[in-house]
DNA sequence: TGTACATCAGTGAACGCGCGTTCACTGATGTAC
DNA sequence: TGTACATCAGTGAACGCGCGTTCACTGATGTAC
């Protein structure tokens, strides 16, 4: 059931009485607002304004500033597994190869949705007690996890043992969020004489080669 | 020149109407707050309160509440310079366990100092303007760039050529502060199966083979 | 097709509150003589 | 040693401001009949 008004393509100008789209616009707005000056700099009050409403409209779709945050933050991660997933692409064309994806992958989210990015891993407000936010924010890792076990069973096993995937699987996720922390969007990343995808790249080859996870030869099956 | 009362063991209870420690005061004030509620999570008057001071009195010590956090940021710079040079010992035993020692003097410092770490890495306002602040993190950089210098030049060799060392000073710097930043102090310290000191230990361990970067025999020289 | 009604998203005015900032001042301190 | 003075850290009162939140309301919408 959808209300005349419920259409992404309907903005602002010349709205009648009702909104129609005010949950989403006002998610977008707070979204600009995060981007332009971080998660802590933007109040609810401030959020209404951008989207053309009264201070009192946004109470109509969340509880307070906190609420609409968390919700940035849960869409945020949602997102986030969902590419983290493609790019995984079922471990073609190679497991370790697919693993390296994902860690571009990674990068390319904080890149891409910096606001995103900034929500979800420095919201400026206790977010722990929010059971879905939670919930997929632990989606997203699993994609990695997943990832991690595949890429460490097809290992050549050639010491008769396999590399811990959960292990292999936080420092990917470590370095990638490490080189997007600090050099993503950042005045730090300037100071890079590469950029930070082709230095995390590198860095997870080195990594990964240490442990005998390098791509198999075309003749895998499947 | 001190003045009488320019003690640090003199805290609020009976002072006369000067403070004589107010500027010191005021930081151990706001680094108790970010401790609480992280670097968004404090006002001016709240820091004036806590030092047992009116509203007005920060402004003869700081320009507004940005300055002392700028202040708060660099300071932990410095203590954090110091710290990774103190575990670079230099260069002993052996480079490559010294690198690993500032790694693991960057997690220790995340977790003694929470609050001066966040007031440096996610400062929540833009202090990319701050030239003493710049200086003091370029100097903490400095350090862990110059044991990565070492510990390259001291690499084996065997193909007939050295790892470079930004690079490897890059790598091992955003490990250590995507280890930090994600699982010290934070919730998500819950789901890891070891310590962040371990974890980050391993991955070091396991990166710095693959460069041909292990300890050397005690016979080196020096 | 038309009408009456229930729903509820958004209004706008209002409130108390705490913040940031200023200001002339006060009084403790160090120092020149 | 004593006195007069300059300095300046801290006071407390005041201000305008914007925020968060509430409230009775309004009017656009969907639907039952």
């Amino acid at each position: 059931m959808r209300f005349r008004h419920d259409n992404p393509e309907r903005a602002n100008p010349e709205r009648g009485y009702h909104h129609g789209n005010l949950r989403e616009a006002l998610i977008a707005a707070a979204l600009e607002l995060i981007g332009e000056r971080g998660p802590a700099g933007f109040t609810f009050a401030e959020v209404a304004r951008k989207a053309g409403v009264s201070t009192a409209a946004p109470y109509r779709h969340f509880r307070d500033r906190n609420a609409l945050i968390a919700e940035i933050a849960r869409r945020g991660f949602e997102r986030f597994a969902a590419e983290l997933q493609a790019a995984w692409r079922e471990g073609k064309p190679d497991p370790v190869i697919a693993l390296e994806n994902c860690g571009k992958a990674y990068l390319a989210f904080a890149r891409r949705e910096p606001a995103s990015y900034s929500a979800m891993f420095q919201p400026g407000i206790p977010l722990g007690e929010d059971a879905a936010l939670l919930l997929a924010s632990e989606r997203a890792f699993g994609v990695l996890r997943h990832a991690a076990d595949v890429a460490c069973a097809s290992a050549k096993d050639f010491a008769g043992r396999q590399p811990p995937a959960l292990m292999v699987a936080l420092h990917v996720w470590a370095m990638a969020h490490g080189i997007a922390s600090l050099f993503v969007g950042n005045a730090a990343q300037n100071k890079l004489p590469m950029l930070p995808e082709e230095l995390l790249e590198a860095g997870l080859l080195i990594y990964l080669e240490s442990l005998g996870l390098t791509p198999r030869p075309k003749n895998s099956e499947t």
